[in-house]
DNA sequence: ACAAAAGTGTTCGATCTACACCCATGT
DNA sequence: ACATGGGTGTAGATCGAACACTTTTGT
């Protein structure tokens, strides 16, 4: 629980801890079961939705400091999780709108017009993906709630994260066929249909459920188990794991799906 | 020229101007003749090789930044220009090591312990090419030289500027596959021979001489011209030129080129 | 036996690669 | 005519999309 002390220490002596003038956000991309989704949070005093995001310590990597950003609101750890652009048009937050008497009103302290937060910022993407059905949601402390999103029914957004989100889904889905996926967001064990499932769904598009697994396979990022599973009155699946010592591998080295 | 009052007042006021925290660095590839290179600078007072580079003005969006950059110290303007990656780790200026005395000497102006020059900067790269034996070089105010570096035969760089470059490298390879390139680095009209050791330059490596242009002609990015071109006692190659049109087309949505 | 879903196999065409070979040119 | 670099053509291998077909399961 965030107290109110720590809201305006936040705010007065933030810029002592974290690095002024350059923030990061995160695309927090949500599958499950067919459905795509996105983290947003509503922010207490612009009073839109907007991505997560938050400032990076001094002492930490960004990508120390995004991975922080997501457990934080997502409670999840050890995300597959990548920069993607950095974004700095000087006019991306419309501080020009800033309303001081109204910021004071709702986080019950006097923010001044030469507050480190009303300063241009210069904002880090970072995107990731998970299994949202993992996930407890958390507010940040200057946000009144936490969503997952329908991926094609999201609202307005703040700032400029309309495009980043834009930005965000255009680089997963080339990621797609560059990096394995797939990690986090599926049991130890699964079908070959619901790995396609997930492909299809952050794609966005169909593939060919019979050629799909062949590079899979043969690029050995899968394991074909000993073991079936029973869906009814239909062919019971075999079940998969991952290699992970492969995917590993592929993660780092890059692989070509296709 | 750049004046001692000039160096003096970026010093000690140039945090008004630009946005403290952030700066970016250029790596700009060089091509001629077979031949790659890459710019690096000599800073006044760290004494070693780095990237060019700079900050944002708080007008400036961050690739007009960038370009800004790169035609100071090159004097060439309206080039290929592209953000690979952000840097960011907490350690990568190693300002625990800043001497006073000595930046004062060297820059002839005292830079106190927290000035805005000496604190944490989150540094956006991006890189570029460029046709070297068009360039005017000039180092920057806080740099005495201003070089190109044969790709394979390059210093020790400071900061994190070595992996900057493995970045940058890797990422031009991956957008030559992705993007046209050339419209800066050859002539007007230039034949096969010519763009095809372009690209084996910038790739570092051979392409069947054969095979290369199918692709490029097959996309209607080159246009036949009616001309040819002397070279002595041998067959004499056709000219070609870019279709601007198709190419500009090509820069915005992207190709695929093998 | 059947419906439904899992999984396999095969064909066709596009594309890539390697390499042989022909062409043009000035001396 | 010949040496040299420019340029073309083609056979074979590889890859991927489409789709028909077979297998498995519970009722």
């Amino acid at each position: 629980m965030v107290t109110q002390e720590q809201i305006e220490d936040f705010i007065l002596n933030g810029h002592k801890e974290y690095v002024p003038h350059v923030s990061l956000d995160c695309a927090i991309f949500g599958y499950h079961e067919q459905q795509l989704k996105l983290l947003l949070i509503k922010h207490k005093a612009v009073f839109g939705w907007c991505l997560p995001g938050g400032y990076i310590k001094r002492t930490e990597k960004l990508v120390e400091a995004a991975a922080r950003n997501v457990k934080e609101r997502t409670g999840v750890d050890n995300l597959f999780l990548q920069q993607f652009k950095t974004f700095g048009d000087p006019n991306r937050a419309k501080f020009d709108e800033f309303d001081e008497e109204k910021w004071g009103q709702i986080l019950g302290v006097k923010v001044s017009r030469n507050n480190w937060l009303i300063d241009q910022t210069i904002s880090v993407g970072f995107y990731s993906i998970t299994d949202f059905s993992r996930t407890v949601l958390q507010p940040d402390m200057m946000s009144i709630d936490c969503e997952w999103f329908d991926i094609d029914n999201l609202p307005a957004l703040e700032f400029d994260h309309d495009e980043m989100v834009r930005e965000a889904l255009h680089t997963m889905r080339i990621h797609l066929y560059h990096y394995p996926i797939g990690y986090n967001m599926l049991p130890e064990k699964f079908t070959l249909t619901e790995i396609h499932a997930l492909y299809e769904t952050l794609l966005g598009k169909k593939l060919d459920i019979s050629n799909f697994p062949k590079k899979l396979i043969a690029l050995g990022l899968l394991i074909k188990l000993d073991e079936k599973r029973s869906i009814g009155p239909h062919r019971s699946p075999h079940l998969y794991s991952f290699d992970k010592e492969r995917y590993d591998e592929a993660l780092k080295n890059g692989v070509v799906l296709s």
